[in-house]
DNA sequence: CATTCCTCCTGAGTGC
DNA sequence: TGCACTCAGGAGGAAT
């Protein structure tokens, strides 16, 4: 499922090639994917604009047109965006294919079809409610550890839940929850604010190391990510806890539990997290 | 306001 | 082999 470091390496990919680039025609084989506006209206007026450059909040990926509007994706699950010079390589879970005027192509695929794009004025951006109430990015000064200190004193849900709270903090999923609860040590059905100083330091500096390495390897590939230019990511290989139920725990060799909490399948060692 | 539950969707896995 | 069933999960919206 893509999160943050899977969105920004496909961020990255689109901004190599997407500007300058000029939209010619978009097809649209399942209309639901489009939220706002209406799919036809994309179809008529999005041809002529110009990309300009690319972004992203959380897991909002954002393309940029040159009359100040903006194209914004949400892949949720199993989401795909990839970039081809010629033809676009579709299938039956194909959703949109935006074409450009050299010949070359945007598919937007996703096999549950959860995913969303819409196209809005950048004033408007706003209007997109998750992305308006988005939490701060991780990896920017935004995020320090007052803020998190602050926050986590505040609540009275699990760690776990909290972290996949987008309003606290914009881009984590369920795979790099886990995952920064064990570099912290710290097991996910705790509750928030019964984590002590230095729990909340380590939690801190785990969020953003998990995250930079994750994005270093160019996301995790467990089943349907792919990059911009449809290639695997890396970071499958160096998971510690994310779908390793029995399997030893890098750091301490005890068995890797798995359990439900903030209704989502986690992943911990009952060992070496407290 | 904070939190929990339900919903959207399809493919993979399980049991018979 | 086929069928019915459960599970996976991001986030919006309804319910509590």
């Amino acid at each position: 499922m893509p999160e943050l470091p899977e969105v920004e390496t496909i961020r990255c990919g689109l901004e190599q090639v997407l500007p300058g680039r000029v939209f010619a025609a978009v097809e649209i084989g399942y209309g639901g994917s489009i939220k706002d506006p209406a799919a036809a209206d994309v179809m008529t007026r999005l041809p002529g604009k110009r990309v300009t450059g690319t972004g992203r909040r959380g897991k909002y990926l954002q393309i940029f047109l040159d009359d100040d509007s903006v194209l914004v994706i949400h892949l949720r699950m199993t989401g795909q965006l990839v970039f081809n010079e010629g033809a676009a390589v579709t299938d039956k879970h194909t959703h949109v294919v935006f074409s450009f005027t050299d010949g070359s192509t945007l598919a937007f695929s996703d096999i549950r079809k959860f995913g969303t794009i819409w196209w809005v004025p950048i004033s408007r951006l706003d209007h997109i409610k998750g992305l308006a109430t988005l939490g701060p990015e991780p990896l920017s000064a935004d995020f320090h550890f007052s803020y998190l200190n602050r926050e986590v004193e505040k609540r009275t849900v699990t760690i776990k839940a909290l972290l996949l709270n987008q309003q606290f903090l914009a881009g984590l999923g369920n795979i790099y929850a886990d995952e920064i609860l064990h570099r912290a040590q710290i097991l996910p059905q705790r509750k928030a604010r019964s984590l002590s100083r230095q729990e909340r330091q380590h939690l801190f500096s785990a969020i953003r190391e998990v995250l930079a390495e994750a994005i270093e390897c160019r996301g995790t590939s467990m089943s349907d990510y792919r990059d911009s230019a449809g290639a695997l990511g890396e970071f499958q290989n160096r998971l510690q806890v994310y779908g390793r139920r029995d399997q030893d725990c890098p750091r301490c060799q005890k068995k890797i539990s798995r359990s439900k909490v903030a209704g989502r399948g986690t992943h911990y060692c009952t060992s070496c997290q407290h």
